[in-house]
DNA sequence: CAACACTTTTAGACAAGACTAAACTTTAAT
DNA sequence: ATTAAAGTTTAGTCTTGTCTAAAAGTGTTG
């Protein structure tokens, strides 16, 4: 089918395209740590294969196939997350690493099947939606919490950041999918917040804020 | 650590050198479906990396740390098909071809858990040992269906070839793991053989009795 | 609208892994 | 002991994916 390589690229553009008309060669450069020459090359060889479409100096877009095929990546990646996680015993920091590397295997039964042995999830261990076989996915109702503002309150729904360091915080702090946060206060300064989790108040910076949704319940 | 090229070719060595002094080139060509060329060019970077001893126009054969690393390689492989037939539920000929691709993957943790949610499986669903951690594996007695002669019986214990094609011939005349087998006849001539399984006798070829192999039971 | 900064592309190089064709070894047979 | 056949290596090429350095394009700002 598509390399290793080709299918990394797709799933950066996939990700960086969201709202945007174009995602632009530095961009994708920054993602996948390459140089933005290397870059240019493979958007030469995705936009031959049609799946994207490129305008040199103007930036490169997926087509309707690279969508569908984006979103076959994402679906064998979030899967894997889920088996790790509900199978071996591994913890939400661990997964992404090792699913990078899964969700490159080809194979359509092993996927089919494994969806099935997961019971058909539709969510990831960070809150983010599985697509089914066809690439449709349930859009959950989210919000970013560096958007509310104080007396806001909601639960934790996802986070954008699937580091190590960030999820080892959260769990530090006793914060996972499913926990109950209010907002506080909001300091306008430098954009931190004084959250009350788990009963207690908790400070945190913007970019920590930046990086967690919520589903609003107030 | 190694590369999917690289460890394709220390797994092909390791299967080759059973008994031999040393493998030839030609013979991982084979093995690999490659040309003799690029074998040569892959024995000089093993031997550089301390996997093999390769000696020009003799042959090669792995070092201790080679045959570690093959073992770990193939303790990789056979995990992924017992999983692939007790959770995925798998046909034992379908899971070849997956697993070649799932054995790569880097991660200690992935393979221990796995081992673990197998319950610490000591055969593939092809009657193969499994290596453990160490590389120790149980050496299982058993004696190619090709030697042996009328009267001898035994148990199916074992396949060499693990191809779609041989295993479904078996699974059409309901031979499994297990199974009961009785040499009726031997046919000097062509080395063909009369079975009996199942209570049904059972002509074959001199090709498939050098693919099973039985425990000995009488 | 010109000049500079920034972005992007081109050109050329490299590494891995494969191939073909030619040269070289080894082995076996006369 | 020669020689032919078979097996192996070398030399050179190709593809994929990466890089650096240089050239070209875009855009913003005075």
């Amino acid at each position: 089918m598509h390399s290793v390589s080709e299918e990394n690229y797709i799933k950066a553009i996939f990700h960086l395209q969201d709202g945007k008309m174009l995602v632009s060669t530095n961009e994708i450069a920054g993602r996948m740590n390459t140089k933005a020459s290397s870059v240019t090359d493979m958007l030469k060889k995705l936009s031959d294969k049609k799946l994207a479409e490129y305008i040199p100096y103007k930036g490169a877009r997926l087509t309707e196939n690279g969508v569908r095929c984006a979103n076959q990546i994402i679906r064998k990646h979030r899967l894997w997350e889920v088996f790790l996680v509900e199978k071996l015993d591994f913890s939400w920091d661990e997964v992404h690493e090792v699913a990078e590397q899964l969700e490159h295997i080809q194979s359509q039964k092993l996927i089919d099947q494994l969806d099935k042995h997961l019971d058909y999830p539709k969510k990831d261990p960070h809150g983010d939606p599985i697509p089914d076989s066809n690439g449709n996915y349930e859009v959950i109702n989210k919000t970013l919490l560096s958007q509310l503002t104080a007396g806001d309150k909601g639960t934790l729904v996802g986070v954008i950041d699937t580091s190590s360091n960030f999820l080892n915080y959260l769990d530090k702090h006793n914060i996972q999918l499913g926990t109950q946060i209010t907002v506080m206060e909001r300091e306008d300064f430098d954009n931190s917040f004084t959250l009350q989790v788990n009963s207690k108040l908790l400070q945190v910076s913007q970019q920590i804020a930046d990086n967690l949704y919520l589903k609003i319940t107030s």
